[in-house]
DNA sequence: CCTTGGCACTCAGGGGAATAGAGTGCCAAA
DNA sequence: TTTGGCACTCTATTCCCCTGAGTGCCAAGG
C-alpha cells in the first residue's frame, strides 16, 4: 500500500509528467502509445530516444508494458493504480451533468425509485454500468404497523416505515386470531415500538418471546408473537439486492469485446453474490473507492475498474452506489461523479419527511 | 397466411418427411445438412442425388437455403414457420421439469415474487431468455384503503388490492387535512368500493369528480378528492413493464453471436418499449404465439424467435409471458413449456385468496 | 418417369509465406 | 545526458493454395 508512494518517489518530475501524458492518451484513446507520440504529445521537446529510455525505467517499475513487441505501451494495473493515487487531477463534474443528476433524483419518489433513478443515471453519464445497492432497513423506524386478516389463518402484515416505505408480509399462524384481537396487538405494538428502529423492535421481541411470561395478558401475548413474525430474522426484501443499469453500455469497450469474459461478467451480475461481496467492501470506506483490474480480487473483473462510495443519510451508511466499466476509463471524470451521486441520493433519501 | 396450407399441399409425403428431418436434425445439431447426410439421417433408402432433388424443390419454395454454395441446407424463417405450424410433434414438458415449475411457483409470494420466479423458470428450463410482463392491475379488486398524514400537506396513501398485494402512492394536496378528515375519508371510500375493481372505481370517482356536487357535506367531498387522486389515471407502476431473466444466456448461442448484434438486442431488453409491443400483440391471442424472425417486426429480433402466451385469471388476461431465443430453438419443447408456465402462473396468482 | 451414379464446379476455411509497419533496444557520438 | 542510427522483433494483413463438403446437371438404368 505504501508501495505507490515509494514507487513514485523514485520518479523523476520528467518521468512523471511522460508516465501522466501516457495514460492519459490512453484513457482517451485506447491506442498503446510509442515513444514517437508520445514525444509529440507531451510538450517536452525531447527526442523519441530519450523518451525511450524513460519509458523503459517505466516498465520496469511495472507501471506499464507493451501489449507485444512492436505495439506501444499500456498502463498496467499498477499503473493506473498509480496515476489515479497521485497523478490523477479530479475536475468536478460539468454544469450539465450536475444539473441532470439533482433534477432526476427527486426526492419525492420512494426508496426504490430513487434507487433506479440513481443507478440509470449513473450508467448513462457514464457510459458504463452503473449499480446502486438496495438500501439497509435495520435502522430505518417503524411508524406503524397494521394486520389484515387474510383466510385460513393468514394474516397480511403491512407495515410503514421512516414515513414513507411501506413493507408487506404474508404471516402464517399456527391459531386464529379475531378481527379485533389483530387490531389490539397492532395498537399495541404501535404504542410500543412507532419510532424505534427496526433492528431494535426485533431485539425486545426476540427478548420478550424468549421469555413469554405468564403473568401477561392474552393480548400482549398476541402482540408480542405476531411481532415476532412479522420482524423474524429473515424479514422482508433483505439487503439481497442491488440495481444494476445499463450492463449493454459495456458491449461498447474493445477491451472487453472478448465474447466469452463478458458473458462471465453478465453472469455475476446475474448471481449479484460477486458483486455485493465486493460493493460491501466499499461500505466502510470513507468516501470513493477504486478497485482497478485484479484488484478487485474477481477474475470477472480482471479487465474491469469499480469506482464506488456509500450513500448515507444523518451519518449511516445506507448502502453503496458505484460505476463498473473497463480499466482503461476516464477516472477523472468518472470519480467525481460517483462520488457526487453518492451525496445526492443520500440527501434524497434524507428528506423524505 | 393460408400460404402454408397451399405450401405443405405442394409438398410430397416424402418431401415433407425430409424437410422434417432436415429441421430437427438442423435444431439439434446446428449445422447445415447436405443430401448425404440427410440420406442417412432419414430412414428411407434413398440416394443423395434424390434427396438433392428434393432438396432443391424445397429450396425454391423458400423452405431451406444454403449459407453458402458448399455448405448444406438450414431452415428459413419460412421453413420453421411451416415445421411450427404443420409438422410439429409437440410434446409435454417432462416430468421432472413440470415438478420445478409447480414447486416454484409457490402461490404464497406476493405478484411480484410470483412474475420473477416466473420469469427465471422460464429462462432456466429452455436455457434461453424469459420475459414475464407485470400484470395488470386493472381489474383487481381494491380491498381497503388508508390514508396516513405526512408532513407538509402530503398524505401516503396505502392501499391493499386483491387480498394480498399492497401499494402506496404519496399525495400532493392543496390543503390541509386533519388527521380525523382523513380517516372519514378512507372509511367512506372504503364503504363505497371496498370489493370494487380498480377500473370501476376510478370511473364512479371520475364522475363524481366531475360535478363536485353542492348538497355534498365536507367530508364525502374531501373523500371524493383524495380518492380522485390516488386513482388518477397515472396511477401506479402502471402496466408499463416486465421482467426479463437469464438474457446471459443468449451469449451462447453462435448464431447470436455478432456482438453488434447482440448489443442491439440488449439494448432493447433495456428500453422495453419494442419488447412490449410484440409481447402485446399475444395478449389477446388464445393460446401460445410464436415470432420467428424477421416475423416480429423488429430488427433486433431478426435472429430470434418469440414463444409467448397470455396468463389469465378467472379468464381475464392479466399479461404475457413468454422465452425468447434464437430462431434455431427446440420447438416441440419449448411451446409446451411456455404453455404450462402461462397456465401455473395463473394458477398460482389465483389461489390468493 | 423416378432414381441413381458420375462428374465438373463452387466455395469456405485453414495453413503457410511474404510483406509492411510500428516500435523497440542498444550503441556510439555529440 | 541526449540523440541519431541501425538492426531486430512482432503483429497484422494479404495472398495463395489446398482440401473437403456439397451442389447441379446429365445420362444411364430400373
Amino acid at each position: 500500500m505504501a508501495n505507490q508512494e515509494s514507487t513514485v518517489s523514485m520518479l523523476s518530475e520528467r518521468a512523471q509528467h511522460l508516465f501522466k501524458a501516457l495514460v492519459e492518451s490512453y484513457i482517451e484513446n485506447g491506442q498503446p502509445l510509442g515513444s514517437r507520440t508520445l514525444a509529440r504529445s507531451a510538450g517536452l521537446s525531447l527526442s523519441p530516444a530519450t523518451i525511450r529510455n524513460v519509458m523503459a525505467d517505466l516498465e520496469d517499475l511495472g507501471l506499464i508494458v507493451s501489449p507485444h513487441t512492436s505495439a506501444g505501451r499500456v498502463p498496467t494495473a499498477r499503473g493506473y493504480r498509480l496515476f489515479v493515487d497521485t497523478l490523477l487531477s479530479v475536475r468536478p463534474p460539468d454544469g450539465r451533468v450536475l444539473h441532470e443528476l439533482r433534477s432526476r433524483l427527486d426526492p419525492d419518489q420512494d426508496a426504490k425509485g430513487l434507487v433506479e433513478s440513481a443507478s440509470s443515471l449513473l450508467s448513462a453519464v457514464t457510459q458504463m454500468a452503473g449499480v446502486v445497492t438496495v438500501p439497509r432497513r435495520d435502522q430505518s423506524a417503524l411508524r406503524q404497523i397494521e394486520f389484515l386478516p387474510l383466510s385460513d389463518r393468514r394474516v397480511l402484515a403491512i407495515m410503514v416505515m421512516n414515513e414513507k416505505e411501506v413493507q408487506n408480509k404474508i404471516l402464517h399462524l399456527e391459531r386464529e386470531y379475531s378481527a379485533s384481537d389483530l387490531q389490539q396487538a397492532a395498537n399495541y405494538l404501535n404504542a410500543m415500538f412507532a419510532g424505534k428502529g427496526v433492528s431494535a423492535v426485533r431485539d425486545s421481541l426476540l427478548r420478550e418471546l424468549d421469555a413469554v411470561r405468564a403473568d401477561m395478558d392474552r393480548m400482549m401475548r398476541s402482540a408480542i408473537e405476531l411481532g415476532g413474525k412479522v420482524f423474524a430474522s429473515g424479514s422482508e426484501a433483505e439487503d439481497d439486492g442491488y440495481v444494476l443499469a445499463g450492463e449493454a453500455n459495456l458491449f461498447d469497450y474493445q477491451e472487453l469485446s472478448d465474447i466469452e469474459k463478458l458473458r462471465q461478467l453478465f453472469d455475476a451480475f446475474q448471481q449479484k453474490r460477486e458483486i455485493l461481496h465486493l460493493l460491501d467492501k466499499s461500505i466502510s470506506a470513507e468516501g470513493v473507492q477504486i478497485f482497478i483490474g485484479q484488484e478487485a480480487g474477481y477474475s470477472v473483473l480482471d479487465d474491469c475498474s469499480v469506482i464506488s462510495a456509500p450513500y448515507s443519510v444523518d451519518g449511516r451508511v445506507l448502502g453503496v452506489l458505484g460505476v463498473i466499466g473497463p480499466t482503461r476509463m476516464a477516472y477523472e471524470r468518472v470519480i467525481p461523479i460517483v462520488d457526487v451521486t453518492a451525496k445526492l441520493l443520500g440527501a434524497a433519501l434524507k428528506s423524505r419527511n
